[in-house]
DNA sequence: CTATTGAACGTTTTATATAGTAATCAGAGG
DNA sequence: CCTCTGATTACTATATAAAACGTTCAATAG
């Protein structure tokens, strides 16, 4: 949604922004040499955008607007198992918050700079990609390969248990590949979890 | 160990740099000024500890080994099944961490500025930690509650899947009660898990 | 010889002055 | 009217000077 509804003088804006952003990182980046690349004044930015942080955020926003996609992907993926997509769901975001912090250090700063400031947007992610994954867990349920009750629920532990990876707040050191295998270590016991709930319910069914 | 190998003089330094580090923390506190309340001077410190790092660590290895001794308890209690000894556990480890960063603002300062000069120390704390863990696993193991074959291994996945409740690195945001239920949300997908392959187990065992 | 001192040293922290920046707004231009 | 400007303002960050700090060590005391 954020690129779409913006005019071309934003868009340029935006794009200029965006570059800096990413060149020589959020704190120095000016509103000046922003306007310099746009060919306009200070004062004219601010027609199209309330603060510099207000352009921060869209540039984010965009990013995230992608990833999320990612995650969507994943989700509605046919032919896969709910097993399968939620696992691939977590190592997918890990991945993502792993390349932020060891690839991409100037979107980290950005990222960074703008959730101090501005908390409810990362409440608000985690809210997105919590129904997302919350949606695997009730195709997994419909499909009768988990029993849960509370997908919601569910979800916010699998992101709760999954959070030393999956948190670009926590700084991630040693080797992706052996952080992966120990959020495959969580995943497959969070799995097994799945498995003897559905097994409990098959067999309480019967006796109720 | 650290209390009882110092002589008087030591403890008598560590004991004031204490009262200090707790009332006013580690980088508002001098060295003159303990020196000061030792009627000592400030270069005599230095025939006792090394630096005032030093000092530092060796107050925090003192409260550390109160609570890695609080969890030996746990482990050691006996008539209480282990699933109750890991709920228990990993109960009181977020507990620890949550009253150090909401309770305790100049320990956790203190732990802090310790931890980024001397990261290896929070490893050692992590091992002796995670080995009381695995204990309990080792346990359930042989009491056939659960199925565990590596107990190391599976100590470290537990610590990861608690890790955003018994970091104190992280920020704990929220009520502890509800802190609390989301660490028990996970301990209960984990305990599921365990007797998942516990059944797994026994159902194989005849086949092979 | 051992235990202690306190001035001296190099570094870090803090206080202050300076420069630079984000944001505003009265007015120019179309 | 509406769009845009750039000098102005209040604030923030940077640079510089001063104070304080951790640490050392030659000298002193017992």
């Amino acid at each position: 949604m954020p690129d779409d509804t913006l005019d071309e003088t934003a868009k340029q804006i935006l794009k200029a922004a965006s570059r800096r952003f990413l060149h020589y990182g959020y704190g120095k980046t000016t509103m000046s040499e922003i306007a310099k690349d746009c060919n306009m004044s200070t004062g004219n930015l601010y027609r199209y955008f309330p603060s510099k942080l207000d352009i921060a955020e869209m540039f984010v926003r965009v990013l995230r607007r992608d990833q999320l996609a990612q995650l969507r992907d994943i989700a509605d993926t046919s032919g896969v198992t709910p097993a399968d997509k939620l696992r691939a769901f977590l190592v997918a975001k890990f991945q993502l918050a792993y390349e932020r912090f060891h690839d991409k250090p100037k979107a980290f700063e950005l990222s960074s700079s703008l959730l101090s400031e501005r908390p409810k947007i990362a409440v608000e992610w985690e809210e997105m990609e919590r129904q997302v994954l919350a949606g695997i867990l009730r195709e997994g349920d419909q499909i009768d390969a988990f029993a849960i009750d509370d997908p919601d629920a569910i979800a916010k532990t699998l992101l709760d248990a999954a959070y030393r990876f999956t948190s670009a707040a926590v700084f991630h050191e040693g080797e992706f590949g052996a952080l992966e295998a120990e959020l495959q270590g969580i995943v497959d016991l969070a799995l097994d979890g799945f498995a003897w709930r559905k097994a409990k319910k098959h067999q309480m069914a019967p006796v109720a």
